[in-house]
DNA sequence: GTGCAGCGTGCAATCGGATGTTCACAGAGG
DNA sequence: CCTCTGTGAACATCCGATTGCACGCTGCAC
């Protein structure tokens, strides 16, 4: 109590007992191994001295650090933090903390993030960086440390996963679209380095063929990264190419928010001359000039779920391994109409 | 090498030494110690077995974890990410790592983080959630724990801090409402328990009358939290009231964005219907329907001078109290304009 | 009455690295 | 030739909690 937090031995002295005992004691899975007696002697003790476990020494001896490291590309992607809260809590009610890296989508940063993380000896990984063929997953597939991925999947390894079902979500967008009219549907792809870009383009395609439409492969451009940045880019390209379309889906909100910007420099209305959709109903994007439609899925949940899967695989659950797909669902704002009456004949094509 | 990961007796081993020779010959500070050879000997072994300290180990006889609680009101706050990651670069830049904690702007939840992270032996905390008078600011203020204020500031005590300055942003904000004509100016006020509340109604009183202008009390109303949903009640107050204005500083942007809420549904237009200035220039708030005119600070700095002050402190510096005040800069956006030439009679003031 | 099981507790080793103290040895000076 | 000094390495201990093992005691059975 005075300036020295207690520790195990002030506790086992003051209850008159070794210091093993009181650890018995104190800890819950091996309680039953002393005398009732004892055990409340012990809790009284330790509650008098407020006793707190060292858990640096406890780490030291259990290997267990209690801690696990998370990745993700950048937190200042708004997608991220409700995310990045459903881990914590959900971490944080099993006594874990959440070591957050933030790799800004460099190969080179995850791998050494990756690495000090280990040095630390987190228990486990959550990320939300995959790449399809990660040179590092392979690493870290040989290795023994449990790890799972969020957002993102990867093709050549197979780890507990969650992420929503975007294939689904994509389809989800196009099918809007097309009941509104819209039959010249162009799409802002995400990086096919990720499963995300080439899931939602596989959804795109799928749509479109369900519905009857053809996909002009000049309508397709591929953004590198998800920015904002990318997406006016890939939306310049889109206008200057020529080819008339009446409605955009890009690939995620980043990316749509661009090509606002874009709409914006050659006097575009949205969605009056051009209908806009995104994917994952990011914080805020509700309020942007117009309202975004687009694609949800509940952030929060995905947090929590990864954490739930990442802990059941440190509690040391062998079994196959859980990949979990979150239902998107498709959120209908002012970015969308029906295409105006007449679209301009498309006189690339004829 | 092998599955065990080297530890230092292995690096010993390799170089032909004890075990506490290799340790000084690894550590720069204690390497004068040893021989040129012989540390040169071990620094080979080590670097043969990819050897790499266990930062547990050397904790607990260190008692310095490298390690620092960080928390915040809600990381889904936008105004956050920036924030953390200046402060987050900056730590890992020196080796250390943030444990970030979210409050929910409840004491009872900031103490509870604030007691796990001590138990987890960080080795110093940042604040962006102190108020005026902090009842746990007084335990720590006890304690010989390095800790740094950010955003936020206290009154009962001193701490090294880093904030924008508050008073400054909000005259600004006014000079520009009354450089472009605007007379009767409301105010959302923050909440009265954080400094940057209190600060910004000085400021907004300050500004008034330095512009000869007449605060009205009843067009100052008072969230109580910096929420889009607070800032949305507080202007339907505002409106309800009757009383005429021509113009809204709001203590932050959040509160800033609900006011567009509130306007929405009495169809009242921004800025052609009412000004509305902000605090903060969070992220994306310069995409919003119409842009909103706000008072800028460089978010990610605030981070990095937050860290740079906290490892100053953790490094040992005495010395005085560093409170360092950002500059704050006025961004004009869409969202002020000159008022209406005829502004309706305030009947009810009469 | 001896034997054995079982429960509760104490003992000591351990996790991996840091550090105060001791010790061996080489070179210098008397 | 012997002592003294200083350097560099070894030894031992410590940080605080966990845990395999051993020991003592009680109680029941043979």
């Amino acid at each position: 109590m005075p300036d020295r937090p207690a520790t195990l031995r002030d506790v086992a002295a003051a209850a008159r007992v070794h210091p093993a005992t009181a650890s018995r004691a104190l800890n819950p899975e091996t309680r039953l191994l002393v005398s009732e007696e004892t055990a409340k002697r012990v809790s009284a003790a330790a509650a008098k001295l407020g006793y707190r476990p060292n858990p640096v020494a406890r780490s030291l001896r259990t290997r267990r650090s209690y801690s696990v490291g998370v990745l993700i590309p950048d937190l200042n992607n708004p997608l991220f933090p409700p995310i990045v809260r459903g881990l914590e809590d959900k971490l944080a009610a099993a006594g874990y903390v959440a070591l957050i890296g933030n790799t800004d989508a460099d190969p080179n940063r995850e791998r050494l993030l990756f690495e000090q993380m280990r040095a630390r000896h987190v228990d486990g990984f959550v990320l939300a960086t995959a790449t399809l063929h990660d040179r590092m997953l392979a690493g870290a597939a040989a290795g023994d440390l449990p790890l799972v991925l969020m957002n993102r999947l990867s093709q050549d390894y197979s780890f507990p996963s969650v992420s929503v079902d975007n294939e689904q979500g994509s389809r989800m967008a196009v099918t809007h679209l097309a009941g509104l009219g819209h039959a010249r549907i162009a799409h802002i792809a995400g990086p096919q380095e990720a499963s995300t870009g080439v899931s939602r383009l596989r959804g795109f395609r799928d749509g479109m063929t369900q519905h009857g439409l053809a996909v002009d492969e000049s309508l397709v451009v591929y953004a590198t990264r998800y920015t904002v940045d990318e997406g006016t880019r890939c939306c310049r390209e889109l206008l200057a190419r020529g080819g008339s379309f009446t409605a955009i889906a890009a690939a995620n909100d980043m990316l749509a928010v661009g090509c606002y910007a874009a709409f914006e420099e050659v006097g575009l209305e949205c969605p009056d001359g051009v209908s806009l959709v995104g994917f994952n109903d990011m914080p805020f994007i509700d309020r942007l000039r117009p309202p975004l439609t687009t694609v949800r899925f509940p952030h929060y949940q995905l947090g929590t779920e990864a954490a739930q899967l990442l802990l059941e695989r440190i509690g040391g659950a062998e079994g196959p391994v859980k990949v979990l797909y979150l239902a998107p669902e498709l959120i209908v704002r002012g970015s969308t109409t029906a295409p105006a009456l007449l679209p301009a004949p498309a006189a690339n094509d004829c």
